[in-house]
DNA sequence: AATGAATGAGACTTCATTCAT
DNA sequence: AATGAATGAAGTCTCATTCAT
């Protein structure tokens, strides 16, 4: 049923703009950094209004703040999901080796919004909230198939390998990531 | 006679402004970020005049990559002078342990301007440069006491835990640091 | 109630500010030249605010241009009356006298304004067309009097003569204008 | 001989400096136009210091008014070669069709300085003192073959037929020229 | 509810000129 | 005599945000 005109919940007519704001927001950030993402080209990226921005959200933080949770969010459930999937222990282990291959060294978007949100959480607890969020449901994840304090280091080791492979022209085997988390889960 | 820096008539010879100018561009940054490194505030940082920045420098640009150029080389410079500072592979080990509890965790500047220059290298080449050339003298600083492919996992270790216990607000037990490079280096 | 204009509430509602902006411009080329033509100084005439020039105009050369284009529609328009206004052909060429020695002579701003558009038109192709479209529009309007050859030789002789004529510091006897325009028509 | 250095004369180790920064000038004013003949530029063409520009210049408005000084005399020793060759009135004619065809209509350069000429000299009458030499220069070279009166006119066709060729994209039939200058001399 | 017009702040950069050497 | 270091003014343009409609 289309609601009535002028009736209160005439307001829904557009119901996905957020959520498209969002994304767009990502992906303006994934091509021009945080700092290229502006109201403008965001609303452009969108297909909206310039005045639907700040209609929408309180200003240029809050959409920042918004696309960066649901960034986490996508991330953690492409990480739950290769996790959960494993079978015993070795597959668990090829499941890491698999995150950091296809995941974020694979994925040059993922590598970039990785790395503008881990800058944001370097300097504003805020954001730290949101990366620990991240860790904290990454390491649940692990803990399926390796004690905490390994599970812990997993995550280290993910992170670290993934950023070195990523950011070294250096070209590396591939092996070396199962020996490192053979070694790590030893 | 030599007339007293920052007097009017001392301003005409100045070797060290550029000098200047590239260390307070890093404190800019480590203070606002990347983004908050414009022209005005890095030439108020240094004690210059606005029209000193280009000047000195072909663009904002130039700022930028020479002082990330620095800081890479002063984060190698103390790797380098820690690790050769070890006498045995326990005390090597235990000189990681000290660059990732003491270096960049315990250095919020070293944290902050670590992220940014990641974010600038995922997104652009010429950035990658130096993150590969801080890649390869930390490698070879590892390598006086690790082979090549431990030297390899340990400097993605030292960079993973970093960040986690940089960018996760739950507590971690630094144990578990000395742990993780044990089981690195078995 | 209707705001008064320049009042504080009138400002948001000025659908004339474009047209302004434009006419401001020519005001400011005329007095200062298209290199003295910057945004701070149209603004100012326009009595609009800086920011206004960037919101309405993509940038300074669209200023320009459309400035320009309006110049030559309203000098092509004026040319157009003087020359419908002949019943022969003895009145078409004494309009042809009136418009060198009344419009461009006459004029310091038209001749002003003529040449900066000349001067663009010389370097830019694209300043070409406008130029090429008044000529077109003078030739039209000659050639209501005139064969198309001789329209031509009308129009280069309407330039030259102006031309020779505002920027001699010599005098010049007015009659010499009848004369070259009876001989170029004979 | 050299001149000792430190002698009065010794100031002569570079006599040519000047001159190579007005063509220089030239050749900017061509490239970019006047307002993009800045020192720094002008210094770069011409192979020398920036620091020349004001020691040898007491200013950027006394290089260009020697500039377009220079430019001034180099068209009108031309226009007088063209027009000293020709033998008789025929000859004459042809060669006012050769200048309009062959130098400001071939010479993009000439075209262009000559425009920026003008628009100078529209707003400044300093400049018109150059223009009217230049002019003084032709009408002198076209009395020889024609009476005076003629020749102002003859000088003024020159001008505008090549504005009309230069500055309108339509083809336009050379055999015009000869027959407009046929004309205004008859 | 929704938006486009509007603006002041501030971004990078170019410039003519001054001045100590 | 000659020059490169230096600077304040001003250039174009982008931006987040406000506000009348």
């Amino acid at each position: 049923m289309t609601p009535e005109p002028g009736s209160r919940r005439g307001r829904r007519n557009d119901p996905d703009r957020r959520d498209r704001i969002i994304d767009a927001c990502l992906d303006v950030i994934a091509e021009s950094g945080v700092a290229g993402a502006s109201h403008r080209r965001i609303a452009e990226a969108a297909g909206v209004p310039l005045g639907s921005m700040t209609y929408h959200f309180a200003g240029i933080d809050e959409v920042l703040r918004e696309a960066f949770t649901r960034f986490g969010t996508e991330i953690s459930e492409r990480f739950e999901t290769r996790m959960a999937a494993a079978s015993d222990l070795e597959s668990a282990r090829e499941a890491v080796v698999a995150i950091i291959l296809s995941d974020v060294y694979g994925d040059p978007r993922e590598l970039v919004l990785s790395h503008e949100l881990y800058t944001l959480a370097a300097r504003d607890p805020a954001y730290r909230e949101l990366t620990s969020a991240w860790m904290r449901r990454s390491r649940d994840a692990l803990e399926k198939w390796f004690d905490p304090e390994t599970a812990h280091m997993v995550d280290a080791i993910i992170t670290g390998v993934s950023i070195h492979r990523a950011l070294d022209v250096t070209d590396r085997d591939p092996a070396e990531v199962a020996l490192a988390v053979a070694r790590i889960t030893a």
